[in-house]
DNA sequence: GTGGCATGTGAGATCGATCTCACACGGATA
DNA sequence: TATCCGTGTGAGATCGATCTCACATGCCAC
C-alpha cells in the first residue's frame, strides 16, 4: 500500500535506455546524447520520479542530514538556533534531526551513536558535561563533522561557537559595582555545565578586581527552572543582612528571580538591583523591565552552520573558534543601594 | 577520513560464519546453533558492530524517523510539542526530523517531498493551509501515516489532534461580555490559517449570542509577530470611540498588544479589558497578570505521537480526530468598563 | 586503411542488511 | 532400506542509485 515508488528502473525502461544512461541523464555526468537525455527527463517527469534518498545515501555512505543535540530544545535560546540552523541547512538541501540529550550524558552518548548508525553527515553539538567526554573524543577522531555550541568539550579538536560568558558576567558585576553595590549575590546553575562555571568566574573576577572579597554564602544554587530558581532566591533573601544586588546566569533563573523577589515584598530596584544574563522577552513587560547581558543569538545558528558546511565541503583547517562578545543592555532593575 | 564502520560482513568472517548465520544470531530468529549464536554475538561485541540503519532502511523501505512540520519551530507552542515528540519517538527508537514550512504552503509541498524520497515512517504535520493541500491529500491516499496537529486539512483522511479554538474564543468573549463589554475589539492573525478563522467564529458567534452587532472596524488583522501586531492595535485604538476591550488571538499578539497600549498610556485593566488565547510564560510576570485562555499543550505532543505509532504499527480504524477542550484562567486583566 | 580519439551506451559490481532458497546432516518412521 | 522430519548453515538475490568498466560508434589524421 505504502510503496508505490518511482525507481530508476522505471525512469530507464520508460526511455528505453539503461539505468545507467538515465542516471547519468539525470544528474548530468558523463557522455550523453542530447535526444537521449531529453527523452530520460522527460520519462523522469511524466512517471514522477524521484529519487530515492537512502539508495544514494548507502552508496555515497552519508544522508543528507545534520545532526542537533541541544541540552533542551524547549529552552527558547536553543529553539531559536534550531530554527536557525534549519533555515540554513535547508538551503543546501539538507534536513535537520533534533534529538534532545536532557543535560543526561548517557543520553548524548546514545543519541550520538544513534545518528552515527544513521550515516548522518554532521553534528551541531551543545555538549552536556565538558569532561565526561570519550564518546565525543572519539567521534572527533574518527573524523566525524561537529561543531560545539554554547558549550566547550575538552580536547576535543573541532570548530567551536561560543559566547564570552567569562567576560559578559565580569561587566554585568562590574556594572552593579559601579552602582555602588558591594554584597553582590550570585544565582546560579549547577557546575557541571560549563557555561555555568564560566559565569561564576566572571562574577569571581569582578569581585576581585574591585577588592571585594567572596562570600559564599552569597551564591545560591539551583537546577535552571523557574521553580527551583524561586527557592535559591528566597533563600538567598531570607537573611537580615541581605544582598543589596543579584546577578543571575540564565533567563529561566532571572525569570524564578523576579517571582521570589516579588513575593518577598522586594521591590526593583529600591530594595535589591537586578541584572541577568541572556535577554529575554518578558525582560521589557516588567515594572521595571530588567536589565541584562544579551548574547547574540541570532548569530550562533548560522555561524555554526555555515563551519559545518565548510567541514562537510571537505574544508581543511585547523578548528575555528569564535567567542561572540556579549552586551550589556541597561533598563531599569540597577538602581544604587539605598543607605543603611 | 570517516572511518569504514564494521559491517555485519567483518563479524561473520571473525565469527567464521556466513552473513547469513551472523544476521540470524544477532536478530535471533530462524535456526542458529547455540554455540554458533554465542560466537557471532562474542565477534560483534568485540569489534563494536552497529547495524547500518542506512542499508536496513533499503532494504525494510523505511527508516525509523518521524518527519515533524510545525509552522515555526521557534514559535514556543510548536516548540514545546517538538520536545514532547521527541521524548515519546526516542522510546520507541524512533529520531525527529524538523522541517520548518514557515507558514508558507509551496515550502511545505517541498519538505514532504523530501522527507517521503527519505523513506520516513510518518509526519506529524501542521498544515499552512486548510483547503490549498493537494499534496497532504496525496500523501494521504498513497497511505502515509499523517497525524494533523493544531489545524485541519480538509478531505484529508487521517488522525488530529486539534483544540476547541471556536469554544475558547467564544468563552473568552463571554466573559467580557459578562464583565459588561459591549465594544470589544479583535485582533487576529491572517486568515489563511486555521485556527484564526475557528477564533474569528468563536468571537463573532458570542457577540451574536448577546444580541451584539458585529463592527467590522473593530477587527484588526496583522501578522502574527510583536512587531505588526504592536501596529495593528495602535490602529485599532487610536479611534475616538476606542474599543473598552480586546481579545487577541495568539500569545504573541498578546504581547505586541500589550506593549502597544502601554506606549499609548492606556492603562490595563482601567482604560482597556484584555484576554488573550493561548498561555504565556510572561502573562504572569506583567502587572497586571494578563487573563488568558489557555489550551493544553502539554497534551497534544504525547498524543499525538501516541496515534501516530498506532498508525505505524499498523492499527488500522477510521481517523480519529481529538479536540481538547480550552480554560479560562481569570488573572487581572479585566474590569467593568468605565462609565463614559 | 589503420590507428587514435572523442563520444555514447549498457552490463555488472557495489554499498550493508536481510530473506529466500537449497542443501546438508542426524534421527525417526514406514 | 527408503522416506521424512527437525535443525543448522551458506550461497545468492534483493532493495535503488551510482560508478567502473568494456564496447560500440563515427570521424580525423597519418
Amino acid at each position: 500500500m505504502t510503496r508505490k515508488g518511482v525507481t530508476l528502473k522505471d525512469v530507464a525502461a520508460a526511455a528505453n535506455v539503461s539505468r545507467a544512461t538515465a542516471a547519468r541523464a539525470l544528474n548530468s555526468y558523463g557522455y550523453v546524447g542530447d535526444q537521449t537525455a531529453l527523452r530520460v527527463i522527460e520519462a523522469a517527469d511524466a512517471l514522477g520520479y524521484r529519487a530515492n534518498r537512502v539508495a544514494q545515501a548507502l552508496r555515497s555512505g552519508q544522508l543528507p542530514i545534520v545532526g542537533y543535540l541541544p541540552g533542551d530544545i524547549q529552552n527558547p535560546f536553543f529553539a531559536r538556533i534550531a530554527h536557525d540552523l534549519e533555515v540554513e541547512f535547508r538551503k543546501q538541501g539538507h534536513n535537520l534531526l533534533i534529538a534532545s540529550s536532557e543535560e543526561n550524558v548517557e543520553q548524548e552518548r546514545e543519541l550520538l551513536e544513534s545518528l552515527r548508525s544513521l550515516s548522518v553527515r554532521g553534528f551541531i553539538l551543545a555538549p552536556t558535561s565538558a569532561t565526561d567526554n570519550q564518546h565525543i573524543l572519539k567521534l572527533a577522531r574518527e573524523g566525524a563533522p561537529i561543531v560545539l555550541i554554547d558549550r566547550v568539550s575538552e580536547n576535543v579538536r573541532c570548530d567551536s561557537v561560543l559566547v564570552d560568558n567569562e567576560g559578559g558576567a565580569r561587566e554585568a558585576v562590574d556594572y552593579l559595582v559601579a552602582n555602588g553595590h558591594r554584597r553582590i549575590a550570585l544565582l546560579r546553575d549547577e557546575s557541571r555545565i560549563f557555561t555555568a562555571q564560566e559565569r561564576l568566574a566572571g562574577y569571581r573576577n569582578s569581585l576581585q578586581a574591585h577588592g571585594i572579597e567572596l562570600d559564599e554564602t552569597l551564591i545560591g544554587v539551583s537546577r535552571s527552572t523557574v521553580e527551583h530558581a524561586i527557592e535559591a532566591t528566597i533563600r538567598l533573601f531570607s537573611r537580615r543582612d541581605r544582598p543589596t544586588a543579584l546577578f543571575t546566569v540564565d533567563s529561566l533563573m532571572t525569570q524564578g528571580a523576579l517571582l521570589a523577589l516579588r513575593s518577598m515584598g522586594l521591590s526593583i530596584p529600591q530594595d535589591v538591583s537586578l541584572v541577568g544574563f541572556d535577554d529575554f522577552d518578558l525582560a521589557t513587560f516588567t515594572d521595571p523591565q530588567i536589565t541584562v547581558m544579551a548574547q547574540p543569538i541570532a548569530e550562533i545558528g548560522p555561524l555554526a552552520a555555515q563551519m559545518l558546511l565548510d567541514r562537510l565541503a571537505g574544508k581543511k583547517v585547523a578548528p575555528r573558534l569564535t567567542r561572540f562578545p556579549t552586551r550589556l543592555i541597561v533598563r531599569g532593575s540597577v538602581s544604587h543601594p539605598k543607605k543603611r
